[in-house]
RNA sequence: GGGCGAUUAACUCAGUUGGGAGAGUGCAACCCUUACAAGGUUGAAGUCGCAGGUUCAAGCCCUGCAUCGCCCA
């Protein structure tokens, strides 16, 4: 016997270092760069590289990495790409927040040294977030790292829009954007967050200008009225048939503007009357296209009003808006205020209350791409899992609008569109221009705003492989094999790589996609920094160990479900965790070699038993994974290490361990616990993969890592034992029995207890009398006795195990009163059971209509349980008359 | 307004072709039995949101409703 190898309790922190360095000492999560061997590759969704670490990241993050290691284990060569994106309202955010602090705007010190100033800064954090991952367990291929403003990155960005410019695909226009006032930028549709706001809706009268009468239109926002160049009904409207005036006196101005009839306007909508404010509304900009309105802007860039608003010139939107209100009130125009509730647009990076502006931007026309992203899905080139969200997907693609594609801000990709001052020419190509083509004047310059972080990052699969170029890393691992992300990016990001993928690939960017839930708290409520619910991945991590907080994700990853995270149940999968390392400590007291070979032979029912169900459990691990079903296999493999391997299987090979069989059989036993240690800890490698290489590293024999080892699933040998899982049924159910009793009758453990064991059938009482020595041990029994059917011994608690009847002997102890009512319980179950069976048989209509298979197992059914119910109600009836 | 999802034990959630309602946590009782008290054994606990329908058979399929959540306009 070794002497004890392992400590008490598992402590995680120094082995999860330990782990680490020696796997990244070994190269162990390098992918091999050359094709051959069959490849599986996954890029990381790359966070900010500014940012921080956060649950959402941890699940994301933990089922990469359990794919890439049960692919690395099933012998694939496997690519985990890893990087950042550089985040560019978010960054730069940051970087003017600092900037203000010591009292400089940007502004100041101009482009240049802000955008050195954006590179410190990311250098200084940009590596946080990749500590954290590597905390994680993350088995990235780290030396491949990538980042959307590296040289490489770049010039697929500049490839990509020169190409995609020059087959018209780009192209600039004068539009109604989302604006932000705050960040001073454009925003594509998708960046606008509505949220429900309660505001008020203002009806105003505009008079006519003939004098007949007037409209009272109803508006959510009066401080755009000095931008209104009409006001619109809907022609089906019946009210606005007969005016004869053709235009309106605009309120607090002197200009008319005219009456249109548009059937965009809702009649039920106020009055039915709608003021158009092309410049600054959406829908009102596609009413000014069609009529061809002018669009005059009258609030600025930055928020404030502009001459168009006459003596409200200067103020901001917010103050123009009371102080007009209050002008109309005094004029007599305003008829009414009610309250309203309407959604609102923010920016997703700072909240701030969007402007819908009209201004000159870049935009990608994404139709054509899109109709070849919606193709591929439907096609089953690309799998979306799980699938309900290919509707979702099928729904945007089909209703996509162009994408605004510049930023008017510093950090970022800058557009690669130079002007010449002299003639005019747009110039787009590859290489910096000096000279303009057109007038070959030099004389040029370059647009100033920069390009959506997004639109990097839509390259991501093949620009981190070297794209323009064709890398031998492209050949072998694009496209890749699965994407793994939250459904929160489906459309910011797993759309658009389709859609640039399929374009310039002309492949798929990868094969599936799997979707996985969003990581909530306790109550269900989103994490956020407002809310103060947010709980750290990297503390979880201090306080329980990386493996029981992805044990945790892993656990509660149910497809299309969200996660409720609470720390309770991480401290419950860190007892898995520890369970598990007392199991490897225990095995490593019998353990003192290497166990090659399995000997059939000498082998002990449980042994035979514990086979069976890692073959079982092996087959559900490689199924469910194969198939995303992660919860699945975290659940198949605690019950597997708890429920069958601790519970059952340690404790009934115990006496075969202690030499109490023989040598032969000792070492029979060694084998297979050998055997079933080491599969175990291979199908538990991908979900907790620091505490199984810790515990492989100390079994004898056991050479390099556990990343290296052949999984089990890949290998010849184990099989379904049914007759070993039927045998061991019957010892299991006759020691339970045994239990039930001593719980239900209040026996103490430590009192040994004398039972008999009643059947009729001679395979029973042969299995039963074969392992009569393990039933006693692990029910604590002093003597057992196997016989046919016969007289009840007096006494004694009954329990029924297949068609056998257990006694368990309690002479002086037994109290008859328990007993009856014991048995009683257990007979209303049973004739439940078995009047619900009765009806079924009963009826013709299911013995008809039913196919054979299943009411054959009703039939076999119904007599176990009525043989089961006979019994007891022998036995109770014994009872009664022995109390008498 | 359109779409998607959820509703199962006190709590959190599984439940894949429709064929005997499950787990973990919590709770109760007993136990320091030589891997583990971060443990062991036993037990109590559910008209599977409501109402219809299809079917021999519905937690599962269909329809409607209710409540909650998310996405899009």
């Amino acid at each position: 016997m070794s002497t004890e190898q392992l400590d008490k309790g598992y402590e995680p922190h120094d082995v999860e270092q330990r782990c680490y360095e020696y796997w990244m000492k070994e190269k162990l999560f390098c992918a091999e760069e050359k094709q051959g061997k069959k490849a599986f590759s996954i890029v990381i969704p790359p966070p900010n590289v500014t940012g921080v670490l956060h649950m959402g990241h941890a699940l994301n993050n933990t089922l990469q990495d359990i794919l890439c290691r049960y692919r690395r284990l099933r012998g694939d060569n496997v690519l985990w790409m890893p990087g950042t994106d550089h985040a560019g309202i978010a960054t730069q955010n940051v970087v003017e927040k600092k900037l203000a602090t010591e009292g400089v705007s940007r502004h100041e010190i101009g482009r240049e040294k802000f955008v050195e100033r954006v590179w410190a800064w990311k250098e200084e954090s940009g590596n946080a977030i990749i500590n954290q991952l590597k905390r994680m367990g993350a088995s990235c291929d780290w030396d491949r790292e990538r980042f959307t403003m590296d040289e490489g990155l770049s010039k697929a960005v500049r490839k990509v829009f020169v190409e995609l410019y020059k087959q018209g695909l780009i192209y600039r226009g004068n539009y109604i954007i989302n604006w932000c006032p705050r960040c001073n930028t454009a925003l594509a549709d998708l960046e606008v967050d509505f949220e429900d706001k309660q505001g008020k809706l203002y009806h105003i009268k505009y008079p006519f200008a003939d004098g007949s009468g007037h409209f009272v239109v109803a508006t959510t926002r009066p401080e755009t009225m000095f931008g209104d160049t009409a006001v619109a009904v809907n022609p089906d409207d019946e009210r606005y048939n007969n005016i004869t005036a053709k235009t309106v006196k605009l309120p607090l101005t002197d200009r008319e503007i005219p009456i249109i009839r548009d059937s965009y306007v809702e009649m039920g909508f106020g009055t039915g009357a709608l003021k158009v404010t092309p410049a600054h509304d959406p829908n009102d900009f596609h009413i000014g296209q069609r009529h061809n309105l002018e669009s005059p802007k009258v609030i600025s860039d930055e928020g404030f009003m502009l001459e168009g608003a006459g003596r409200f010139q200067g103020l901001t939107r917010e103050e123009c808006r009371k102080q007009a209100v209050e002008a109309l009130e005094k004029d007599g125009l305003m008829v009414k205020i009610d309250d309203h509730a309407h959604s609102v647009g923010h920016c997703y990076r700072c909240k701030t209350i969007i402007e819908p502006n009209l201004s000159k931007q870049w935009f990608v026309s994404t139709k054509p791409l899109a109709e070849k992203a919606i193709k591929a899905v439907e096609e089953g080139r690309t799998r979306i899992i799980p699938e309900h969200w290919t509707k979702t997907y099928y729904e945007w693609m089909n209703n996509i609008r162009d994408w605004c594609i510049s930023r008017q801000i510093w950090w970022g990709h800058r557009i690669p569109v130079w002007t010449c001052d002299d003639c005019g020419e747009i110039i787009v190509e590859l290489d910096d221009p000096t000279v303009c083509p057109s007038c070959a004047k030099t004389n040029l310059n370059q647009d100033t705003d920069v390009l959506d972080t997004w639109f990097s990052s839509a390259l991501w699969p093949f620009s981190t492989m070297g794209w323009p170029d064709q890398t031998s890393l492209l050949k072998t691992f694009y496209p890749t094999s699965t994407l793994v992300t939250g459904f929160d990016i489906l459309f910011f990001w797993v759309a658009r790589m389709m859609m640039m993928g399929l374009h310039f690939m002309d492949e798929v960017p990868f094969k599936d996609v799997y979707i996985h839930a969003l990581v909530r708290d306790e109550e269900g409520q989103k994490m956020s920094k407002s809310k103060g619910n947010v709980i750290d991945p990297l503390t979880v991590i201090d306080s329980y160990g990386t493996d029981a907080f992805r044990f945790t994700l892993t656990a509660f990853a149910a497809q299309g479900r969200d996660v409720k995270m609470s720390l309770a149940r991480v401290d419950g999968y860190r007892h898995f965790i520890n369970k598990l390392w007392n199991a490897a400590r225990f095995s490593f007291m019998h353990l003192d070699k290497a166990y090659p070979e399995l000997d059939m032979e000498h082998m002990s029912l449980a042994d035979h038993w514990i086979l069976s169900k890692l073959k079982k459990v092996t087959d559900e691990v490689t199924l469910t994974l194969d198939e995303y079903r992660f919860n699945e296999t975290a659940n198949a493999l605690y019950k597997f290490v708890w429920n069958e391997f601790c519970d059952w299987y340690l404790e009934a090979s115990k006496p075969a361990l202690y030499g109490k069989n023989g040598d032969a059989c000792m070492n029979a036993s060694k084998a297979v616990l050998y055997r079933v240690l080491k599969d175990t800890l291979i199908l538990l490698h991908p979900v907790i993969p620091f505490v199984t290489e810790e515990i492989w590293g100390k079994i004898p024999g056991v050479t390099g890592s556990i990343m290296t080892a052949t999984y089990p699933g890949d290998r010849e040998g184990l099989v379904v034992n049914e007759t070993a899982e039927k045998d061991m049924d019957l010892v299991m159910g006759v020691i339970s029995g045994v239990r039930n009793i001593r719980g239900e009758m209040n026996i103490a453990p430590s009192m040994n207890l004398t039972a008999q064991f009643q059947s009729d059938a001679d395979m029973v009482r042969n299995t039963a009398k074969e392992h009569k020595d393990l039933i006693m041990i692990l029910s604590r029994l002093d003597a057992f006795e196997i016989t046919p059917v016969g007289e009840k011994p007096r006494s004694s608690a009954t329990a029924i195990v297949g068609d056998g009847s257990l006694f368990v002997k309690l002479t002086g102890v037994i109290d008859f009163d328990k007993e009856t009512a014991r048995l009683e319980k257990a007979i209303a179950k049973l004739s439940k059971e078995v009047e619900g069976i009765s009806r079924k048989l009963n009826n013709e209509d299911f013995m008809g209509k039913a196919p054979e298979d299943v009411v054959e197992k009703v039939r076999t059914q119904h007599q176990e349980a009525s043989e089961k119910l006979d019994k007891y109600m022998e036995n109770i009836e014994k009872i009664k008359q022995a109390q008498h």
